[in-house]
DNA sequence: AGGTGAATGTAATGTTTATGTAAGGTGCTA
DNA sequence: TAGCACCTTACATAAACATTACATTCACCT
């Protein structure tokens, strides 16, 4: 689990408020002005972002239409004080995925980007910069394809999505084979071979690694 | 456009108040009780439901989980007296895609609907040049009628609406030829052939994606 | 330490399967 | 009976997958 979002919040008030209610619910990362959160952004996408509307340097609409430019999925949950309509019609037509307005309340905004995320996942998941995505059956690293093939595709969805738990060998058979375990094959081994191949290729790390004896795990940095 | 809405609300004014708002934005169907709804929601899906909290027969958590047991995609915006954020935070862990509390300004409604709507379509439309008419069972290209035959016809209408989305051979087959699958044979190829050929004939790109061992999507680039 | 065997890595090769498509057949409709 | 939609057959092809064979690594034993 453990989703990570991005908050573009100038107010220190504020800025405390979200790392205490996100303690141990969501991993954060806060960022004081539009060119900072670019800078990361472009570097990692979240799996959704809390835009404030008043900021020091560009206000949270041109960053909220820059960031449409290049992902038209992410999830964005805009913030304001003014609690007018009219920023939030504004703040929605540009394409905001959801409005809430100070003050808020904990609850809700948990509750909100719960929903958020929710509906995102249900067809792009991310992990790390892994991205499955499964309307085409790709796997994405850095915005890369991997090209995977199908029964690649589904190993590596199946140890992504045990990230940092050892799947058994005798698992990874059943879910991606079928029921019918053939017992002594080195099959599952080459298509991990074949799997290292093709993330080194598309400069990801060593993550997945050999648990001698049991299987194998899915290690995000 | 012209996205068709269900809403489903007992009282009087609010029923008037949305048809007024609505009017030549949206095609709209009013329901007083759950019971009528779902009468009519397993005949026809609509674009967007609009579901008030209190109703006589059943209340609009029992309707929301019970649409989601059926269709986890389609956005639910709960409506709802209570300003308190219990309601909120209730209506949307149970799946809902969004939440206004009454009073609410028909401004902010229309543009949470827009947003829900929009966000719903990113994965289901997007034609890019393909116009589907339905009155003559054709579809265009670029203004050029690639000639379909029905089963082309449908089977095209479909992956267009699935754009993005890769659609299983055996759901093709269900949607285009009838409940009858007929275990092994090629006539789906064929008839993928066949259109990728009328296509290119009208100067179409490389739309239909084959994802060997799954089906086929339709893909605007 | 160093040796040993089992488990795993992987290159190369062989096999299977899914799909593309041409050509011709069948049966309906006008 | 001509024309059309649709299906089947048949073969071609490429991708995916499995197997073999040998190399390497690691855990464990002495």
């Amino acid at each position: 689990m453990e989703e990570l979002i991005y908050i573009v919040e100038d107010d220190e008030g504020l800025r405390e408020l979200y790392e205490g209610a996100f303690e141990g619910v969501y991993k954060t990362m806060l960022f004081e002005n539009g060119k900072d959160f670019f800078c990361q952004f472009e570097k990692n996408r979240p799996d959704l972002i809390i835009l404030d509307i008043m900021l020091p340097d560009m206000d949270g609409y041109t960053i909220l239409t820059k960031i449409r430019e290049v992902d038209e999925k992410i999830p964005v949950l805009i913030v304001s004080a003014k609690s007018d309509e009219i920023s939030a019609v504004k703040g929605l037509n540009k394409g905001a995925d959801d409005y809430i307005a100070k003050p808020f309340s904990v609850l809700e905004l948990i509750a909100r980007i719960k929903t958020n995320i929710r509906r995102a996942n249900l067809y792009v998941k991310s992990q790390r910069g892994f991205v499955i995505d499964n309307n085409v059956y790709k796997i994405f690293f850095e915005g890369r394809d991997l090209g995977l093939t199908l029964k690649e595709f589904k190993l590596l969805k199946m140890l992504i999505a045990h990230t940092g738990v050892t799947v058994e060998r005798e698992e990874l058979f059943r879910e991606v084979w079928g029921e019918s375990f053939m017992g002594e094959t080195r099959t599952l081994d080459i298509h991990i071979s074949q799997l290292r191949d093709k993330i080194t290729e598309c400069g990801g790390g060593d993550v997945i690694v050999t648990v001698r004896g049991i299987g194998y795990r899915f290690e995000a940095q």
